[in-house]
DNA sequence: AAGATGACTAGGT
DNA sequence: GACCTAGCCATCT
């Protein structure tokens, strides 16, 4: 496992309930903020573990860019993060300016 | 080895 | 704001 992998992972475990991190700015606190397409293969491989919070990473945008059997089961990602208190918009995407979480200790570029 | 792929983004039309 | 394009980079064919 890289480093990138390994403080992604770290990165997004650290993430409260109720907050969300976009996949770019989990790749930029991790020290590659380029790497966004690696965070979604992160997801992809640990997604079964169930440390791992997935469903509080988000796109850019604010929406989900998960596909709806992500989760597996039947579970949808908006479903998790409403169960957190995130709450969604009419279009179905989430106030990121109230709900983007900033890990104190990343080292942002 | 070369080309395609993806739970992305930023910038332009 | 919706849509398109060009970057991005580790993996997979």
């Amino acid at each position: 496992m890289n480093p990138f992998t390994a403080k992604t992972v770290q990165l997004i475990r650290s993430i409260p309930e109720g907050r969300v991190m976009t996949y770019g700015q989990v790749a930029a606190a991790a020290g590659n903020r380029r790497a966004a397409r690696q965070v979604v293969r992160v997801l992809h491989s640990m997604s079964a573990a169930e440390q791992l919070p997935w469903h509080r990473i988000i796109n850019a945008k604010g929406g989900i860019s998960a596909p709806a059997d992500a989760a597996g089961k039947g579970i949808l990602q908006r479903d998790l993060l409403e169960a957190e208190g995130i709450v969604f918009r009419e279009d179905g995407t989430v106030d990121l300016e109230a709900c983007r979480w900033f890990p104190p200790d990343a080292e942002m570029e």
